[in-house]
DNA sequence: TCAGAGTTTGCGTACTTGCGCAACAAGTGA
DNA sequence: TCACTTGTTGCGCAAGTACGCAAACTCTGA
């Protein structure tokens, strides 16, 4: 059931590392979590995450450059959406490990 | 396919960030790989990984203090091993994300 | 072109992390 | 007990991160 082999490339590590970090902060699992039912404003999301919207747009910077969350336009708003389910994926198997 | 719900509570999501943290770091991530394929000693990952002793054993305290491997200790060497299967597959479906 | 809502960026502070080096602890065998 | 191997811990530094606040930027409607 488990697929082939795991990497062996430090650089195939450094990105993966980079997609863990991402995830490694609460506000940004609430975001995800979020996320999961659909596209956010980063007003919405603020609201709902509980922060301020400089700081909330910080985390969405951090979780854009690792690839999980894609940005849409919409006049003044811009609306927030996961960018590969796959990431719940992994949240859902992270959170099992955890408890 | 996808189960049930995510979590809510704060304290499951900093658990959870916990365990991401943990992922990390590519040298983590290499101790990982190289228990997939059964327990070594920490000078035996030292040398695999490429680090001094000590930062080895520091990691290793993270990868405990996570749940993520255990030890166990034969005359003056410890051998480490994964705590947990699904750590792998978290790591396959991370690994597949960065990509 | 101007006003204003929505978003991003810059700055300062407090905190955390990864690393090497040195010192210390735990266990084995003579 | 002594010497030796194996790991862990403490210390200090450099780098990175989270946060709030304030300033700047972007786009839309008038």
């Amino acid at each position: 059931m488990t697929s082939a082999t795991l990497p062996t490339s430090d650089l195939d590590r450094q990105k993966s590392a980079a997609v863990a970090r991402a995830l490694s902060d609460p506000k940004r699992l609430c975001v995800l979590e979020t996320l999961a039912s659909g596209e956010r404003s980063v007003s919405e999301l603020s609201r709902d995450v509980g922060c301020q919207i400089p700081n909330m747009s910080q985390h969405l910077g951090v979780l854009r450059s690792a690839g999980l969350v894609s940005a849409r336009r919409e006049g003044t708003t811009i609306y927030y959406s996961l960018a590969d389910p796959r990431v719940i994926e992994a949240y859902r198997l992270i959170q099992d490990i955890s408890r």
